[in-house]
DNA sequence: ATGCCATCCAGAGGATGA
């Protein structure tokens, strides 16, 4: 089984290119994040067609996760227990935003994740991804603890380069998000609940990213950032045959910003 | 060793991104 991620930055506009390239992987799950569409603007039959159930949340033009499968799609839980809300506007409602989707395909249960992204250090949305990621911490361990063998797959886009090898220059970075203390802190936490980084073992740095900024001609100068993570729980791990990260796919005119991530799994 | 910012909605500019 394979199983993958991708940030796509506007599933409506890549739809074509998200298709081909399913189909020349012979991609079995993919977990979408910053679909940037709402539920009933996601392209579900244009998936659909090629043999793929489809689960997808989006409430506006902001963020959005969706999980495709052709090896089943059971259990769809929008945001995990405890999941922190985000007032977008001064005064207005903190409300849940779309940045997580659980489903159980082939038996892993997969979570598509979009982790906020933080702005800037100091920020309120700093913060919010810090409280973010320890209430995920809190969930995705309990998980483990009450079945130590489930399979697990935390996949999607983290926001948080952990390592120094994981973004091209540290001093370009010297006061940005991304990889401060606490935040590589608050990863490192995930990882310790029993999620392991499950594709470095066949992708060793350094120089070797998922993200790379449009601009500056960063992709052809290789300056990008480890930024898209598959974290798998021990079960799931042992199952890990290989991985690779889908550097073409960045290339040429319509590329995302990210490159897909694609795990192998023994059956 | 593949290229010089992109997406959305709104409405011709602003917010978001990492």
């Amino acid at each position: 089984m394979r199983l993958a991620t991708w940030n796509v930055n506007s599933v409506r506009t890549r739809v074509d290119r998200v298709t081909a390239w399913l189909q020349r992987r012979d991609v079995d799950v993919l977990a979408l994040q910053e679909t940037k569409c709402r539920d009933d603007q996601f392209p579900e039959e244009r998936f659909r067609e090629l043999g793929y159930e489809v689960a997808h949340v989006g409430y506006s033009q902001w963020n959005g996760v969706a999980v495709l499968s052709r090896v089943g799609l059971d259990d769809v839980e929008v945001g995990f227990p405890g999941m922190l809300t985000w007032a977008a506007k001064e005064g207005a409602e903190p409300a849940a935003e779309a940045r997580a989707l659980g489903a159980t395909c082939g038996g892993v249960r997969v979570w598509s994740l979009y982790v906020p992204n933080g702005r800037q250090l100091g920020d309120p949305h700093y913060d919010y991804k810090l409280e973010w990621l320890a209430a995920l911490r809190t969930a995705a361990g309990g998980w483990l603890t009450a079945d130590p063998a489930a399979q697990v797959a935390l996949v999607g886009d983290w926001n948080i380069a952990p390592q120094d090898d994981d973004v091209w220059d540290m001093k370009v970075f010297a006061h940005s998000t991304h990889v401060s203390g606490p935040e590589r802190e608050a990863f490192r936490a995930v990882v310790e609940a029993g999620y392991a980084d499950v594709v470095r073992p066949h992708t060793p740095g350094p120089g070797v990213y998922t993200y790379w900024d449009y601009t500056q001609l960063r992709f052809p100068r290789r300056e990008g950032m480890r930024i898209d993570f598959v974290l798998g729980s021990p079960a799931f791990e042992r199952r890990v045959t290989n991985a690779l990260i889908d550097r073409q796919e960045r290339k040429g005119k319509g590329a995302s910003d990210h490159a897909p991530v694609i795990v192998e799994l023994a059956d």
